[in-house]
DNA sequence: GTCTATATTTTGATAGAC
DNA sequence: GTCTATCAAAATATAGAC
C-alpha cells in the first residue's frame, strides 16, 4: 500500500512490529510504540482497541497469507521439486516485503490471546502440506529417502530465520537469493 | 551435574530457562519463576541478586562452551567438511543437553544488560570462525562455490532452531539425528 | 486526533519476622 | 531458607478537555 495512503491504524501496527522484531512483543510498552509515533500513549487508543489487536493485525494477516499461497502451490501440476523452488521463493518474498512482520510471526505467536488456537491451526496446516510435497517426492524418486520430518525441519527453520538476515542484504537482487537457496537448500554444498 | 547436588541456585535457573524457553524473558515474571519453584518470589532473592542476573547465567554459560569448542574444531587438522560435521554435532549436543538454554540463547539475548556487548563479540567471533572453515571449503574445492554468507545462514539457522524440534524427537538417535543433518546440510536433499 | 490526568494492576525488589 | 508485608516504578487502559 503507498504511504501517502496508509491510515493511521496501519501506521501504528507498522511502526509497532518493527519495535516488536527488537525487542519482543512483552518487551514493548505503548509508551515505546507512542514515542516512535511521536504523540502520547493514550493517543495510541483512538485508533487501536488495545496491545493485543496490533499483535493479531500483524500476525494473523501474513499467516493468512503463507495459507493461500500455500493452497495455490499445492493443488498447481509442478513436479515436486518445482513445488519446493516456490515455496522458497514465497517465503523469500513475504520476508523481504515484511522482515518486521515475519519476526513477530516467529517469535511473539505465543503471546496471542483470542487468536492463538486459529493461528496455531494454520501453522500445522502449512507443515503437512509442505510435509505431503516431501513425502511425494520421496516416492516419486524426486528427492532423496531421508526422514521427511528431519527434511522439513532443516528447509522450514531457514526460511523462517530469512527475516533475521533479509534486512541486511537488501542489496542482493531477491531472485538470486532464492536460486542461491534453492541451490543449497535441495541440491547441497558438497562438490 | 547430578540432581542431588544441584544447588538451589542452580534449580531456579533451570526452571528459568524452562519458562524462558515458552513464554520469553520479559513476559515471565518472578511470581510465575517462583510459583513454578513452589516458593514466593520474594524468596528467590535469597538465591540470586535479580532477574537479570538469572539471564546472564544461562546465556553466557552456553555461549562460552561454543566459543571454547569452536576453538578446539579450528584448531584441527580435519577436512573442511569434516569440521563442518563437528560442528553440527556441538549443535545436536548442546541443543539436546540443555534446549531450554538454547532458546534463552537465541531469542532473549537482547535483554542482556551488562553482559550484552560480551555475547555479541562471542556470538561475531563464532560466526568468523564458521565462515573461514567454508571460505577454506571452496578455495580447497571440497565445497561448491556459492557465497559463504548464505550458506552459512542456512546452515547455521537451522542448527541455532534445533532446540525448537529436538525434545519433541526424544526417541530419536542423537548420532543418527548429527548423521542425517550432516546428509541433507552437506549433500542436499537432490536426488 | 491528541492531550492531561488518573484509575487499576502488575512488576522487580527490599525489610524484617520466624 | 521461606514467609508476610510492603514499596516504588512501570504497565495497560479510560475519561474528558481541547
Amino acid at each position: 500500500m503507498n504511504k501517502k495512503t496508509e491510515s493511521r491504524k496501519e501506521e501504528i501496527v507498522r511502526v509497532a512490529a518493527k519495535l516488536f522484531k527488537e525487542k519482543g512483543y512483552s518487551a514493548v510498552t505503548m509508551r515505546d510504540l507512542a514515542a516512535a509515533m511521536g504523540i502520547k500513549a493514550a493517543s495510541l487508543y483512538n485508533h487501536i482497541n488495545s496491545k493485543q489487536e496490533i499483535l493479531q493485525l500483524i500476525v494473523i494477516a501474513i499467516a493468512n497469507e503463507f495459507t493461500s499461497e500455500m493452497k495455490s502451490i499445492q493443488s498447481s501440476n509442478d513436479s515436486c521439486i518445482n513445488k519446493l523452488h516456490k515455496i522458497i521463493q514465497l517465503h523469500v518474498k513475504l520476508s523481504s516485503q515484511n522482515s518486521y512482520g515475519m519476526a513477530c510471526l516467529n517469535n511473539d505467536w505465543m503471546h496471542l490471546e483470542d487468536q492463538l488456537d486459529h493461528y496455531k491451526t494454520l501453522r500445522t496446516d502449512y507443515e503437512n502440506d509442505f510435509r505431503k510435497i516431501l513425502e511425494e517426492g520421496i516416492n516419486t524418486g524426486e528427492i532423496i529417502h531421508v526422514k521427511p520430518e528431519i527434511m522439513m525441519f532443516s528447509i522450514l527453520t531457514t526460511l523462517r530465520s530469512l527475516y533475521v538476515w533479509i534486512p541486511k542484504k537488501d542489496d542482493i537482487n531477491l531472485q538470486e537469493l532464492s536460486n542461491t537457496l534453492s541451490e543449497i537448500l535441495i541440491k547441497g554444498i558438497n562438490k
